[in-house]
DNA sequence: GCGCGATGTATCGCCGCGATACATCGGACG
DNA sequence: CGTCCGATGTATCGCGGCGATACATCGCGC
């Protein structure tokens, strides 16, 4: 969800639109866009709800010209105390909407801010998912492979082996977690 | 889009929803899922422009009991003569639209009963936006790498793979495709 | 001095998603 | 022999994100 990222962004420092759009690109790269179609209606949306609050950055509107087609300033986004709170909320949330597809990424790029032992479950959640839907689609894919034409079955295939590596990938991740938080209680 | 895939599906035999959308999931296999909250509009537009055309597959319904709450008989749906136009029509398209995210992978889905030619531009247009994007993020990571931290820097490094992956299995498709087509004018 | 690309705010309609509701049917299990 | 459950089946609702688009300003090169 765009409402964590734009509360993470604004946690390190107060910003305006463009540059929380700049920023957003920065933090989740290939993973995913989001477009000013949806940023500004969910600042809009936060700032009612009182997560954010939205000031001129521009002083500079006065009397000028314009009574018409007021001069537009900057627009600068700050967090307030109930936002702060609802990012831990957030950040600390390891339920079955922390490892859905698009939110994962968002979650992950703020691991940072992040507690650790929430972090590794969020992994493990994300993991057990992404092996279930693997065994889902291995299983239709036996049922049904011989019906399929080859580009289906190149596509099908090609999808595996993505889902497959990330779950490697999230096995170093928690591999990794896990050798950092050396207060082993359990571990012989 | 799921028109595309609908139309894909209905080509080969006339189907019902919830057959259309286990057939979805068994053609499309991880990378889309397509819920009932996007199908049954989907049919319903579909129908009102005319593509396909809806009838009932049970006749039983007739006078039973129920004036209110009447019995829900399977709805079939079946292709027009215009919805194998509009089939060939997307079928054909090798545009921007053909090698985005979403649509990418329904097109390749129905390659079968793509011309070999709109393959191979279609094949290459998603690698050359894929390629792209990937410079995109490659340029911005150097630029900000040293203020990112490690988990940030970890997702733009994975989703990079991922995208080199997608890239360098789109080259062994092209190659294939080129290979299979030997009316080589052009090649010594 | 003029145009063009970056910066900047904002809206609109489309589409897909997850949740939910409701109904029927066949088989498992007590 | 009843009943309960999971698969089959149709359908809607509200939400949230996307791409396109509009419009305005600023700084730079040519």
């Amino acid at each position: 969800m765009l409402e964590l990222a734009v509360l993470g962004l604004l946690h390190e420092s107060p910003l305006h639109g463009y540059e929380l759009r700049q920023r957003l690109k920065a933090t989740l790269g290939t993973f995913r866009a989001f477009s000013y179609g949806s940023l500004y209606p969910t600042l809009r949306r936060m700032r009612d709800t009182g997560w954010i609050t939205e000031d001129e950055g521009d002083a500079e509107v006065v009397a000028g010209a314009p009574p018409l087609t007021g001069r537009r300033g900057k627009v600068v986004y700050r967090l307030t105390a109930e936002g702060k709170e609802r990012l831990q909320e957030l950040l600390a949330e390891a339920g079955p909407s922390s490892w859905e597809d698009e939110t994962f990424g968002v979650h992950f790029a703020f691991f940072s801010q992040t507690d650790p032992e929430v972090r590794v479950r969020i992994l493990e959640g994300r993991r057990s998912r992404l092996e279930e839907r693997r065994e889902g689609v291995r299983a239709s894919l036996a049922r049904t492979r011989a019906r399929l034409d080859s580009y289906t079955l190149q596509l099908q295939e090609h999808g595996l082996e993505s889902v497959d590596r990330e779950v490697r990938w999230l096995t170093e991740l928690i591999e990794t977690e896990r050798s950092q938080s050396n207060t082993g209680t359990t571990q012989p």
